[in-house]
DNA sequence: TATTGTTATACTCTATAACTATA
DNA sequence: TATAGTTATAGAGTATAACAATA
């Protein structure tokens, strides 16, 4: 991890994950505290601004599981952060609103992210903007089209791996002692 | 995922997370045959390129833990990519040497990464090797000191969850009906 | 005794499917 | 019948610990 730093190694793919990463570990930090971590305070975001009005809506929105959406939200309310509320419209939906103190947590956490993206961004000095810009550029583009669709048809005309294990799956099973 | 594009919440985290997932995917995709996928493929690349002295470090060199190191090794070694040497001056370490097979295999999908990262920066036009150095100036940061130390501290001075429960875990074990 | 590599086990996260209650 | 939400179950991925061989 150390090794290829300025080397010919510093890849686009190299540098991606260490950057993104480390911006990972320090959303993590900063939020592992908070019922569903990261997650958690998205669907909280999402509730303090009145944008949650169903569960199922909220989950594509956020693109998790509505299954996962369930424990988040028992373990936010579990801590007094939101509220479930039936929609009198359809006795099905569930509303998620924020509580007073789910809208204080919320706002506090958000200062302490901006603070955290700063401190990411402050080895590029006066370039960050520029970062801001062409990362946004990027996602957006990237959430337009979805990104390399033809990357599997180069894969196509190369190797094609006869006997390929699925990666990481088999490996659990029985191994190199077993001979019958 | 689609809704907050030029928004105001288009966030630094929101769009490195896009573009790092695009990229993860465009990856993946490329690389999901090969045993052990993206994670065989920087093994295997680390075999081609004589740098697999042996398996501890090279779990270390990729961040990675080494008993699952053992598992990618053994996809690899039974698809005939690599092969483990024991090394006769110290007979409890094993040296990574890749077949011929295996540099070709690697060759060829080192060039359809090269492809893929240039697809992925194309909606960046000139501004792509901008790009590329910015990140990999971030990265270089990243390494060098451990980002955020201190947004801890930050979080410190905030609220301070009182019974938060630990991010998705207890979730799975009893819930709202639970009562006694 | 410490270290390399292997194996077995447990735990977290995610995905799938079955279930309820409403429509 | 179809949909929103919940619950239960199984899977993949990872981490932890015990083990054999060597130093």
């Amino acid at each position: 991890m150390a090794t290829r730093d300025a080397a010919l190694g510093a890849d686009l793919g190299w540098g991606l994950g260490v950057v993104f990463r480390a911006y990972v570990k320090a959303v993590d930090d900063a939020l592992h505290d908070l019922p569903g971590g990261p997650r958690g305070y998205q669907v909280l975001g999402l509730a303090v601004q009145d944008r949650a009005d169903n569960q199922a809506q909220l989950a594509t929105e956020l693109g998790i599981d509505r299954t996962v959406l369930t424990y988040l939200i028992d373990d936010l309310a579990d801590c007094g952060l939101v509220e479930r509320k039936p929609d009198p419209d359809d006795r099905r939906r569930r509303r998620i609103t924020a509580t007073a103190r789910g809208i204080d947590v919320w706002t506090q956490r958000h200062a302490v992210l901006d603070h955290v993206e700063q401190m990411l961004l402050a080895p590029l000095g006066a370039d960050a903007d520029a970062f801001r810009d062409l990362v946004t550029r990027l996602a957006v583009h990237a959430n337009q089209a979805e990104p390399a669709p033809n990357a599997c048809t180069v894969v196509e005309q190369l190797t094609r791996l006869d006997d390929a294990p699925t990666p990481n799956s088999r490996a659990r099973q029985r191994k190199r002692g077993a001979t019958s």
